[in-house]
DNA sequence: CACTTGCGTAACCATTCGGTTACTTATATA
DNA sequence: TATATAAGTAACCGAATGGTTACGCAAGTG
């Protein structure tokens, strides 16, 4: 069962619980209200993406906090940003750099 | 059949034959050369990367050289980038892009 | 204590994935 | 023309994926 950083982005699903929570805890259930799929599918989805170390788990009572950790992100930007130069140029690069810094 | 860049570039093999093509054109049986599966299995990761843009082949004689085509992974920087902020910081940021101009 | 709520997990299912071998087709070459 | 080479594809297989429903259990609440 590999289980990379690289898989756990590959469903959108996931994808989208990481951006649900990406600036602030959720509990399982609140996420699950935002998907149609069950409850179940998304507490599995869950469990993988804290399998690769991207959402940590905070128990609070009843209540399971799902926290986003970026730093796992590292090693899918070290990859694709290898390749920034094929697929940009470094004006447009500093241009969007230089927008983020506003 | 979801075909998108995320899936993609989940799969080891398929990030191995684009570091492999990155830099120059294969064609197929030099790049299944490199690994230790089939030639139709490698034959068929090609084909899910070009179907997602990730790789254009072109025919010369009999043989069908493979090229990486790296616009498409913008829509993963783009994803991913969104977050830098959360696992590194703007000096971070800044000096790897400085590092990068040398 | 009985009940509700939040969540994990087991069991199951259909589909997809990644691999194989065998075959076919197209292009070059003796 | 006969043969060798490059590569796609079909048929098949086991394992993984993503979903479901049913159930169990811990933590609050009446």
């Amino acid at each position: 069962m590999r289980r990379d950083v690289f898989q756990a982005i590959a469903d959108p699903t996931r994808r989208e619980i990481i951006n649900l929570i990406a600036h602030r805890s959720l509990n399982l259930n609140t996420i699950a209200d935002n998907f149609t799929v069950s409850r179940p599918a998304i507490s599995r989805h869950i469990k993988i993406l804290t399998e690769c170390g991207l959402v940590t788990i905070t128990q609070q009572g009843r209540e399971h906090y799902c926290e986003a950790n970026f730093k796992q992100f590292k090693e899918v930007s070290d990859w694709i940003e290898q390749y920034r130069i094929f697929w940009t140029d470094k004006l447009d690069a500093l241009g969007k750099f230089l927008d983020e810094e506003k």
